[in-house]
DNA sequence: CGCTGCGTTGAGCTTCTTCAACGATCGTGG
DNA sequence: CCACGATCGTTGAAGAAGCTCAACGCAGCG
């Protein structure tokens, strides 16, 4: 069955035995977004957890002055908005598909229900909180010790490991979105690139990169350097 | 026994019978630790995890030109460093005692035994972990999205809160940890609680504060005002 | 064709940090 | 008991980093 089958190749079920794969996929329901439709806002009483099926999620964060703080970006397999299940009942944050997407429910109560009678569901669901916390605490503390040219180095460097470590990638988000992610806003961003552009670290061209000087941006991202 | 009773006030233990105490009583071992002890620092291996038996730890990142950023400050039957066991091994950040300290410390494996087994504790330690990322999450939001002034003020309405939302209150910590705590350095702290003195939002005399303006300082911490 | 969204660039300004000096408090040892 | 150093906090002046506002280029698309 569909579901099932995608539900085996995802962390968060890994090890689990087909009958209880089963029992998930059985309070399991399916949701449907377009780019740009709301999942749930900050403080939305949450019944429940998500999980990308496909497509790519952006929960994020707005100041009252409307500037927008991307806190994480979930692609296919990755589960998010778990806290609520397990701490407070509404969602901290807002959610927003990115594009098309297609989203996993897992209702609260029987989800819960299920992770009572399985260890390996719980452990994995604790490894995968473990995962997010220290994301976020990467996060902390780039915002907090970093300047904006050394979180974006870091970024490229992180991009650059995920496609193989090879020098030459494309940027999967809009530059706008990019620049909500690392705390700061597109202009301040758009400057940043040119001046990598100068120093001759990067070539940017749309949203094409290609890595130049690998060991000036690792200083840059180390605070070791600055632009 | 002194080692069991002081767990089963815990929230990470609520639930647990008392045969079940014991098992987790068997495995604690109790570490001690003077002011500006450092625990763990970031990278060590981690072989298990800490909770404060007495005292207060501070967790905290360094950037390389020393800057600190404390991510968090526990007290008396918080657990922490729980990350490096279920994903990864290497504790991310580093660990302090900022006053004499015992902590109970939790071996891994054995801890991760007693999970298996236990899905009280499984539940419980889930909803530590969200606490935790709502508490990251918080601090993402205050660094990105707030001033420090409004940082400042959410935190002092945060303290009024937790001493039961009275105007009159002590600090607990220095100010050039709170600094640091709020992403920003003494000078520039001083420099706000000197402005919320002057606005009449708060009277600060030392580590002694009274609220003035509620509605002031909330307006602040909402981003709504400025100094 | 003109609209809209994305990205870039410039000028000015705000916020925060840096650097330096100084006052107050406190514990220690002479 | 006092002097000393250390820690903590405060204040001033200057500078850096990033934000705001505004204008504009460019591409895609109805």
């Amino acid at each position: 069955m569909n579901i099932k089958n995608s539900l085996s190749r995802v962390d968060l079920f890994n090890g689990l035995s087909s009958g209880q794969l089963d029992d998930v996929a059985r309070i399991v329901s399916l949701r449907k977004y377009n780019n740009g439709d709301i999942v749930f806002l900050d403080g939305d009483a949450a019944v429940g957890f998500y999980m990308v099926a496909g497509g790519r999620v952006k929960v994020y964060k707005v100041s009252p002055d409307g500037k927008e703080q991307i806190m994480h970006i979930f692609g296919t397999g990755q589960p998010f908005a778990e806290v609520p299940v397990f701490a407070g009942s509404h969602y901290p944050a807002n959610a927003e598909a990115m594009e098309s997407s297609t989203l996993f429910f897992f209702p609260k109560k029987e989800f819960i229900r299920l992770i009572h009678e399985n260890p390996s569901l719980a452990m994995n669901m604790l490894a995968s909180l473990s995962q997010r916390l220290k994301h976020f605490s990467n996060l902390v503390e780039a915002l907090s010790l970093k300047e904006v040219p050394g979180r974006l180095a870091s970024y490229l460097l992180y991009l650059s490991d995920r496609n193989g470590s090879i020098d030459e990638f494309g940027l999967d988000i809009t530059k706008a979105q990019l620049a909500s992610f690392l705390g700061t806003i597109p202009e301040t961003l758009s400057r940043i690139f040119a001046k990598m552009g100068s120093r001759e670290l990067a070539r940017i061209d749309g949203p094409h990169i290609v890595i130049l000087d690998r060991e000036g941006l690792e200083d840059l991202a180390e605070g070791e350097s600055k632009l």
